[in-house]
DNA sequence: GAAAACGAACTTGTATACAAGTATACGCCC
DNA sequence: GGGCGTATACTTGTATACAAGTTCGTTTTC
């Protein structure tokens, strides 16, 4: 367990960069809603510098965008980056199951994965603990094949849809089916099946974009919709 | 083609930063070297604060390492990293060319790659020519499929490689077998077979590991070895 | 002569000040 | 009352000033 130096407002840029970038994917700070450098500085205790330096990561990351001398703004969900990080994540995350199947894991990697199932099914109603979960599930097939921090690029991709998955738990996704395909995925990467184990985890991650289509009637101020712009 | 605004010194954070990863990337700036914000910004004519910005993406990328107090280096060549990053764009690749055998190429497109490979054939011992028609091959696919912008993900991968491949031609790396294999894929994408293009994209993708390796051993002071760290 | 300690000149990180541009609200004119 | 114009209060982008820490050279002392 890591801790933290400063536990309620930490300062500092890649402090504030993690907590912002927290707070959006969690959703506390809503698509489109606009940001101030002076007032996070305030909020912070710091000035515009660091605060800069986040937003700044931020944008690559493609959660805030900013229009010169206009405004700074958490990004809404875009339908075509959701599109484009599912084919990235799925083909990586394909990559990773395949070679976990074929290569086989370390014990110690099969019992945290079967602990992340245990996790989501305790989870119950509770959408954030239950993405926390499915996060540490995914995370334990990337870190565990020995090509060095993969995660971090999953993650990168994975935060344009974190918040369709907020927004959509438990209300439109089916719990019990997303649980139902890690564990085929897990049995398949056990048995040394890497067919099965593609075919269920692209199962998996195909969900997404119809949640996202179906977010589009439930939310349409929070998704743009720009597939076909 | 794009014309740039200002034709050799560029100035404003973002033709900062084009600039000094295009300096690294062919090699003008070396692994290792010590970068100085204020010498930049002497360079570029403006403050530290744009330089900054330029700098801190550029650490994101993995192409420069910041020690707080003590300097700013340009990263040396990492082998963890070359290995990550071949297996996160083998991935993503692969699954961009078994996308484009199997739904089939717009004919623009075909036309570009093979316009990509008379340039590479043309480039002789050019390196930097070979290297740029090389990636207008590889790039050709990424922008067809219709998922968005995937290059900008490959080329975040590349980046970390493509010193390599630098260093590389033409004394390492048979450039004929590469052109070879660039032909074998797109006569497998033409004739929509899927798993002959991957297999052909593979082993195009796998020379480089080999060649990092036997760089280690011409040009020790440029490597990171870390593989086993 | 050698070693240790001090100091000056660098480094990056942060704070503040200024510049250029935008939106909004208020007042004036019709 | 409605519309237009101006002024003011914002915004981000850049420049400069300050703070804290590291490195390296010099000087002093033994």
């Amino acid at each position: 367990m890591r801790v933290r130096r400063t536990p309620t407002v930490p300062s500092g840029a890649a402090a504030i960069y993690e907590t912002i970038r927290a707070e959006i994917v969690h959703m506390r700070l809503m698509p489109g809603e606009r940001l101030s450098e002076n007032e996070l500085g305030l909020r912070f205790g710091t000035s515009r510098t660091p605060v800069r330096e986040a937003i700044l990561r931020l944008v690559d990351d493609g959660l805030i965008e900013v229009r010169p001398q206009r405004g700074t703004f958490v990004s809404r969900i875009s339908l075509k980056a959701v599109k484009r990080a599912r084919f990235v994540r799925s083909a990586l995350e394909l990559a990773i199951i395949r070679e976990a199947a074929e290569r086989g894991l370390p014990r110690a990697a099969i019992e945290e994965a079967e602990r992340a199932i245990a996790d989501q099914q305790a989870a119950g109603n509770d959408a954030r603990r239950f993405k926390d979960a499915d996060d540490h599930f995914h995370r334990v097939f990337a870190d565990a094949i020995g090509f060095g921090d993969l995660w971090s690029v999953v993650e990168s991709q994975k935060a344009q849809f974190d918040r369709v998955r907020l927004l959509s738990l438990p209300d439109v996704t089916p719990v019990a089916l997303l649980i139902g395909q890690h564990r085929a995925i897990l049995d398949a990467v056990r048995a040394r099946d890497a067919g099965t184990a593609e075919r269920s985890l692209s199962a998996h991650l195909s969900i997404i974009v119809e949640t996202a289509t179906a977010l589009l009637r439930t939310h349409p101020d929070l998704i743009d919709d720009d597939l076909n712009a």
